[in-house]
DNA sequence: TTATATCGTCAAGAAGATTGACTATCAGGG
DNA sequence: CCCTGATAGTCAATCTTCTTGACGATATAA
């Protein structure tokens, strides 16, 4: 199934911006299913940017998401049943709990990162360098404020 | 709770899209709730703009979404119990239905044109007009070509 | 007229996220 | 040292959005 525009109200910057982050999300999921992540799903693999080298405590990544707590838990408890990840007791809060990438989630991170630039390159191809940097800073202006 | 990025590997096109995608989306939310559209939610709403003024016929509301029939007639049910939409049977074509706005449905057509309006000015003020410009060429030229 | 395809419907269920209720732990003030 | 209140994580139930499967009715073409 094919989206359509135009002849409709479907050309202005909010639906442009959808529509160019989902081409964005096919391609990078396409990518990371040819290196051969079959788990990988959206809103698993959302949690991955978000665990540092080190290891990241569980409530920072709820911080950092915006999503609830328990949504958060949901998926790391899904990303551990896949084996991406695991969770150790925080060493400084008995309360806390560091979730670490395993060695098959250190892979796939480093996959995540191959896929991104390949992808972000086609991107950059697409538009040239100049018009591509030029985009960043709109969006970055646009957006949130991260 | 409030989305961060800094040193993790967040700042690319892919979330800079999706990010300036979402801070859209909830202001065009924010305005139609303040028009009084309580109703109004995401997944509702995306079938409005393909009403066309004279009725579209489901089938074509399905082909231009790209959801399955199902996800659309649900929606349409929805729309319809919430007095937005009306479906009358096809009269050149005995197993389809036509959806046309209800006096309540034009109404809304009509605020979420003017929303989008809105927070479209805003963003072009944000940017400025060439910079607005050649940012919506950007996103043409990446998103699906439709 | 008889296949075949299309249009819409009903039902069940997966995926992603939410809210509410609860336990364990921490940190600060008496 | 012991309350009090906030924080970290968990468990359970539920909601929204969308999917797949099965089906009846109508259209189209051989």
């Amino acid at each position: 199934m094919v989206k359509k525009v135009d002849d409709f109200q479907l050309d202005h910057v909010g639906w442009r911006l959808w529509d160019a982050a989902s081409v964005w999300k096919e391609k990078f999921a396409t990518e990371m299913v040819a290196m051969g992540h079959g788990w990988y799903r959206e809103a698993r693999s959302s949690i991955i940017p978000h665990i540092r080298a080190g290891g990241t405590r569980q409530a920072e990544i709820v911080e950092r998401m915006g999503l609830s707590k328990q949504a958060v838990q949901q998926l790391i408890v899904d990303l551990e049943s896949s084996g991406i990840v695991r969770r150790d007791p925080d060493p400084n809060d008995g309360r806390g709990k560091i979730v670490r990438f395993t060695e098959k989630g250190l892979a796939a991170q480093s996959d995540g990162r191959k896929a991104k630039r390949k992808v972000e390159a086609e991107v950059r191809a697409e538009l040239g360098s100049q018009e591509f940097d030029r985009l960043m800073d709109a969006l970055r202006k646009i957006g949130s404020g991260a």
